[in-house]
RNA sequence: GGCGGCGUAGCCAAGUGGUAAGGCAGAGGUCUGCAAAACCUUUAUUCAUCGGUUCGAUUCCGAUCGCCGCCUCCA
């Protein structure tokens, strides 16, 4: 959660002062009672966006009213808008009644909070040119500093590779996906399944996909929470494939250690969250291995349990802990289940199973004993 | 027309000048009283197409085709 969350009508006077400075220092000027940006007082106008204005056609977006104002250049933007005595919204300023140009705001809050410098500037790609572009003109040339040493500019999604707009009627919201059943877990880790520069297309198979991963990586979590080094119901040693005798050389130490190195270069690399995800299925891949032929010992499975936390608490996608205790009356019906099954009376097992079931409590036999979750 | 991004298996996708991560789905197997979960094996001689550079290209260069975005006061 943010922890400043700034109005633009509040900081009327902030975007005043910076307006001021670039009046004072040749970068803004009057015209028709309005102020303007001069770009060409500002050489490095363009660097963020690589924009070049020679090839380009005016209004080419199609949404431009084009040479409706009287400015000294095309491309120079409004900071400050006249209006009249009557009008609302406006506010007075030292140069006319008016209201903020769009981009100034941003430029006025961000430096407010977080200082003329700050680290790091993110929004979708669209916004690129021209408003982080002009965010960037009001700012440093008010400042003559850096305004935001990285930009993060993610990429739009695509619905069966045509881009998702209303107009195009392919367009789902958070609350569609939630009442189809999809869990906010399963799109989260859909989102995070492409890094943030590159495009997701959204299919509602990938969606599925996502749904199952994420079950798969709670399930793993439960199963190295109940975990034993009880060899009891184990598989031998003996009738190993190559590749599980491989995993077996590793300590599961060694492993997740692995894991957190390689998952922390990938996040290192401009957010590779794919290359990431890569490395957690391969710790929970190895550590199965592991858990379905030897168990853990407490200390590995704390070293496991760390990892995941660590990964979780920057993907956020294995969710809460099924915890809680159940309550006496179910609890009681599991260990009669138990009891049942231990004389081999597998009718009235699954009788409870089914029962259980039905309340939305799934029961699951592993090697470390009844695991339980909830549908 | 200008600028930029992308095109990798059924689907979502990572990636590198030296011969293709990971996930989902499918098929076969192991384990299990059964189920579930889990694991194993398997699924691209090939990375849009055509040329070029190179000992070698999916990765570099050029062209072509296709898709996406931005192109100057709407926030």
């Amino acid at each position: 959660r943010p922890e400043v969350t700034p109005r633009a009508t509040h900081h009327i006077p902030e975007m005043i002062e910076i307006i001021q400075k670039l009046i004072d220092n040749g970068k803004a000027y009057e015209s028709d009672g309005s102020i303007y940006y001069r770009i060409t007082a500002f050489p490095e106008y363009g660097k963020l966006s690589r924009i070049k204005f020679e090839g380009n056609i005016a209004g080419g977006s199609e949404r431009i009213d084009t040479d409706k104002y009287d400015k000294e250049d095309a491309r120079d933007f409004a900071l400050w808008k006249l209006v009249g005595p009557d009008d609302q919204p406006g506010w007075d300023a030292p140069f006319a009644r008016g209201r903020p140009g769009w981009h100034i705001e941003c430029s006025a809050m961000s430096m407010k909070y977080l200082g003329e410098t700050f680290d790091i500037h993110a929004g979708g790609q669209d916004l690129q040119f021209p408003h982080h572009e002009n965010e960037i003109a009001q700012s440093e040339g008010a400042t003559g500093k850096l305004f935001a040493k990285y930009w993060i500019h993610s990429e739009f999604l695509k619905i069966d590779d045509v881009t998702m707009s209303k107009s195009k009627g392919n367009f789902f919201t958070f609350r569609d996906l939630r009442e189809q059943g999809y869990s906010p877990l399963a799109l989260r880790y859909l989102l995070l399944s492409v890094p943030t520069r590159k495009q997701l297309n959204f299919t509602f198979e990938g969606l599925q996909g996502a749904e199952s991963t994420v079950e798969r990586l709670r399930n793993f979590r439960s199963a190295v929470l109940l975990a034993s080094l009880n060899r009891e119901g184990r598989r031998a040693e003996g009738s190993l494939t190559e590749a599980e005798t491989d995993v077996l050389q590793l300590t599961p130490y060694v492993i997740v250690q692995n894991a957190l190195a390689t998952f922390e270069l990938a996040m290192d690399d401009d957010f590779n969250t794919a290359a990431a995800l890569a490395a957690v299925h391969n710790m929970v891949r190895d550590i199965n291995i592991v858990l379905s032929i030897k168990g853990l010992d407490a200390e590995d499975r704390d070293t496991v349990l760390y990892a995941i936390q660590k990964f979780d608490s920057v993907l956020g996608i294995f969710g809460e802990v099924d915890s809680g205790s159940l309550d006496a009356g179910v609890e009681a019906l599991v260990q009669e289940r138990e009891e049942a099954r231990r004389e081999r009376n597998f009718a009235r097992s699954d009788e409870i199973r089914d029962l259980l079931a039905g309340q939305g409590i799934i029961l699951e036999d592993t090697k470390d004993g009844v695991r339980w979750k909830r549908k």
